[in-house]
DNA sequence: ATAAATATTTTGGTATGCCTAAACTTGTAA
DNA sequence: TTACAAGTTTAGGCATACCAAAATATTTAT
């Protein structure tokens, strides 16, 4: 079944709402996702209807094995987002709300891609790599700072 | 007045018609977006009301000079991403999808960011760094290729 | 010039995802 | 324990963006 990305929000919300909580109720969903509690409501039925999660009225909502299974696809996928802008040193606030807009629809090797470049940075044998070190005072002050030892390299 | 994502879309897409045909035709646009040529009618009757381009029923559409200057800022966040994805070793077809699909939304200062370090890419005294190669070569094999250099930088 | 083919628009309908207002539960405090 | 406040759901509506089918306009071929 193939998934709406506000679906994925709703189940990403209800996941991070759950984990401090032990459920997600439907005002906090409102609050979190900046809608309306009949809003909630609606979208609440649908996914529990697609099994996603169980629903019972007046109560709160618990995701489902496979409702859980997707939240942490999505999360993770947006986590690797984030990481990739921290890198890229876009302001953590910003990095956040740009990787909730981009986690849904990015295609899977697009995904690995970005995976594959913070690995690249995290475990390079001299681990702060230096030419990241050069983007960053280069992001600040546009100028390059490693003319000598680029030519070495 | 803020622009949808999708009005964004077809301004894009008239323009890259526009380019290649000097006006762009409903069906051109129909089959360029994957939709049927009665949405697309709908549409350019919006974006005509809001000033975005020309409309006269049965003839094609022209973008108005604002029109254009929306279709020419998307056009150039979406180059950006796509060339940041090159760089992190994307297929040029999915670099292009992806882009298409990051183009709108995210925040002006995320491009911004994206656009130095391209610039840091290109401009790098040395002007393809080395570190860019040890990536690729990660990306395709997952081994690190640098130890030495590394240790010296 | 006119009929046939092609292109475009209009009309009426669908799904998504949001809203407000009203109705209904639930929990709590008097 | 009952009444009220807070939380939730239902009902009715709206905007976006699509579709199919029917109506209309344009182009092309004879």
């Amino acid at each position: 079944m193939e998934l709406k990305r506000r679906e994925e929000d709703y189940l990403e919300a209800i996941y991070e709402i759950s984990k401090r909580k032990g459920k997600a109720r439907t005002t906090d969903l409102a609050e979190y996702l900046g809608i309306k509690p009949a809003s909630v409501t609606e979208m609440l039925q649908k996914l529990a209807a697609k099994g996603l999660l169980e629903y019972h009225r007046y109560s709160g909502v618990v995701l489902s094995k496979k409702g859980e299974e997707v939240a942490l696809s999505v999360r993770e996928r947006h986590d690797t987002i984030r990481e990739l802008l921290k890198y890229l040193q876009v302001p953590p606030d910003i990095a956040q709300r740009d990787a909730c807009i981009m986690e849904h629809n990015l295609s899977p090797i697009t995904i690995i891609q970005l995976k594959k470049f913070i690995n690249f940075i995290k475990n390079c044998p001299k681990n702060a790599p230096i030419w990241l070190e050069h983007f960053k005072k280069y992001s600040e002050t546009g100028e390059f700072d490693c003319r000598e030892e680029c030519e070495k390299i």
